[in-house]
RNA sequence: UGCCUGGUGGUGUAAUGGUAGCACAGCAGACUCUGACUCUGCUUGUCUAGGUUCGAGUCCUAGCCGGGCAGCCA
């Protein structure tokens, strides 16, 4: 199996449109887009809109423009802006980058003609151009401007005074029709009179609104008149103080779409209501373009995660994870510092393919996935997690004998390191037992065990304090059972793995589990009473020196424990750590 | 007693009127200087009822069940 195995994408329903669009010579392009809220890093369940568009794009020798979707102000922060596009940067590396697209610096959709109308689209450019800045819907904000009032004109738009509660009043119930509002009817002149004085500021908030003129009686909730604009007086964190209303995601989206060119805007499912306003602001328009259209699929959401926002923010904000990328938390951020490669994301989310429906994903397969692909490119070391000593009592104190370690098991032309086998060497606790359960391979009473690399060995002594408690274990080192030695193909039954206890370096790993102890905690009551009170434990273990040299962004097995990561904000030279990313597959267990 | 959507093994999906297949998970075994990897085998599925058809997971009708919609959030 090819470490990329996304390389060949099934089918699904929206690559089906989209390839008929392209055989049909639709739109001069495909255009596609991410357009997350700056209020939170993105997560796993954005990952599957994220390849999606751009993988769309990348089929289709088109475009994936990632645009801030900024327009409320009250809840998005410009510090999400930086982390957002690390992150789906790191996620489309080396699979996707040709198709990531920005805009120039500073650019605004300019104007242009066609076929005699007047229009606007705003210009684009590779990401990896120098200067290039994501799209935003802030940055459209004069041009939304002018179309609003552009529907004003056309009798499409009217400013409502009802207050936020009448409003809702009004609107009516999904089994019962709303009623007009009684601004409803306002002309056109006094619309546009008081819409351009709702921008100059004269009114406070939520004392007007400017609302689509549809239909109050139309079983589409959304389509009973729906509010373009909102009063607030509140800086943006991209336009600052310049305006004192904000457009609404049902105005802003599809026309920040069109601006971009976008062709298809492909969103989660719970739009799917949304979709004849969308079309419905742009058809009012008149525009001389194709316009984009709306294509809904289902979230993913894996098992023993929670995916909403508002609860992730929970948790950072009350400090049960260290941050936004701790590495128990199902965001881009945290999955990295955690190891887990670009790579096998991408193999997960394709895998679990677009349907029309809501499913629960087993996180299990994004394990499986993990394991599959550290397995082929983690360069193997040995680590000590739990240490209990074991003195070879035939090997003088100061001896060491060097043994030859595979680095990888996997790769085609392997490269080897060298260990030192020495007279005291630390093995894993659980992989000592006095009183062994059946079927036992490792080290027990009267038995004999290999250490990896090294030779066989076989138990001798057990060493207990006066009060009962394991000090530690001689043993006798065969050394002619070494690689290259006459008895080296003796078997054993367990090969165990050890570190030199002389030689070892001392390292604080983490080893994380899952988060939480049920497989849908967003189902929950409370998921704060799901959560795994072991997702994190903290140990200090022995590992083999090579370790020293460990740098943020390497991968590797410690044997037989799982996958390592040296930790990319606290390991450094005066103290390592290393995360664990997931334990090996143990079908051994207890 | 509204509107929109959708139902294929435990889970995620494929089959676009023609042998219900794949992956994960699970179980059993082989191999093994990682109880890993790899390999072999096995268990488990078309929501229900009618209809159309030589033939239905697929088309039609009715029902059942699920999800979404009443933010000046996105």
């Amino acid at each position: 199996m090819s470490v990329d195995d996304t390389s060949a994408i099934p089918s699904d329903f929206i690559r089906d449109i989209v390839a008929q669009h392209v055989a049909e010579h639709r739109y001069p392009k495909i255009v596609t887009r991410f357009p997350p809220e700056p209020n939170g890093y993105l997560h796993i369940g954005h990952a599957r809109a994220i390849l999606l568009n751009a993988g769309i794009a990348r089929e289709n020798h088109g475009h994936f423009n990632l645009r801030f979707d900024d327009t409320n102000p009250a809840k998005e922060e410009a510090h999400y802006v930086d982390a957002i596009t690390a992150d789906i940067k790191w996620l489309i590396a080396g699979w996707a980058d040709e198709q990531l697209t920005f805009k120039p610096a500073g650019a605004v959709p300019m104007t242009q003609t066609i076929a005699g109308k007047t229009d606007f689209q705003v210009a684009s450019l590779s990401a990896q151009s120098p200067g290039a800045e994501p799209f935003t819907a802030s940055n459209y904000f004069d041009q939304l401007y002018d179309y609003a009032l552009e529907l004003i004109k056309h009798g499409k738009a009217y400013v409502c005074d009802l207050s936020p509660d009448d409003t809702e009043k009004y609107r009516g119930s999904p089994t019962e029709p709303g009623k007009d509002s009684p601004f409803r009817n306002r002309t056109v002149e006094e619309n546009l009179d008081l819409f351009q004085r709702m921008r100059a500021g004269e009114y406070p908030n939520g004392a007007r609104s400017l609302r689509a003129k549809i239909d109050m009686a139309s079983p589409n909730m959304w389509l009973r008149d729906p509010l373009l604009y909102r009063i607030r007086h509140i800086a943006h964190h991209n336009t600052g103080h310049k305006w004192c209303i904000y457009p609404l995601y049902d105005y802003a989206h599809c026309l920040s779409d069109y601006l971009e060119g976008v062709t298809h805007s492909l969103c989660s499912l719970e739009f799917v209501v949304h979709r004849p306003l969308y079309d419905w602001v742009l058809d009012s328009l008149k525009l001389p373009r194709p316009l984009p259209h709306q294509y809904e699929f289902a979230k993913l959401i894996p098992t023993y995660t929670i995916m909403s926002k508002r609860n992730l923010l929970r948790l950072v904000q009350g400090k049960v994870v260290s941050g936004w990328d701790d590495p128990r938390m199902p965001t881009l951020a945290g999955m990295r510092r955690r190891g887990i490669t670009a790579n096998a994301l991408r193999r997960f989310v394709i895998g679990t393919g677009i349907t029309t429906y809501d499913g629960i994903t087993d996180i299990a397969a994004l394990e499986h996935v993990v394991r599959d692909e550290l397995n082929q490119i983690a360069e193997r070391r040995l680590a000590v997690l739990r240490p209990i000593k074991l003195v070879l009592t035939n090997l003088a104190a100061g001896e060491t004998i060097a043994c030859e370690a595979v680095n990888n098991p996997q790769s085609e032309s392997p490269t080897k390191r060298s260990l030192h086998l020495t007279r005291e060497i630390y093995i894993e606790q659980d992989d000592f037992a006095e009183v062994p359960p059946p079927k036992f391979f490792r080290l027990k009473p009267g038995g004999e065990v290999r250490l990896k690399y090294a030779c066989i060995i076989s138990l001798d002594k057990i060493v207990k304090d006066e009060v009962g408690n394991l000090v530690e274990l001689h043993g006798t080192a065969q050394l002619d059972t070494r690689s290259g030695q006459p008895n080296s193909s003796k078997k054993v039954k367990g090969t165990i793995h050890w570190v030199s206890a002389s030689e070892a370096m001392d390292a604080e790993v983490r080893l994380y589990d899952r988060m939480f102890t049920v497989p849908e905690p967003g189902a929950e009551a409370d998921f704060l009473q799901a959560l795994n009170p072991h997702s994190l434990e903290t140990v200090i273990a022995k590992l083999e020196p090579s370790l020293a040299a460990a740098t943020p962004g390497q991968l590797f097995q410690f044997e037989r424990l799982g996958y390592f990561t040296p930790d990319a904000r606290d390991s450094g030279h005066e103290s390592r750590v290393f995360n664990r990313t997931i334990t090996l597959r143990d079908t051994w267990a207890k």
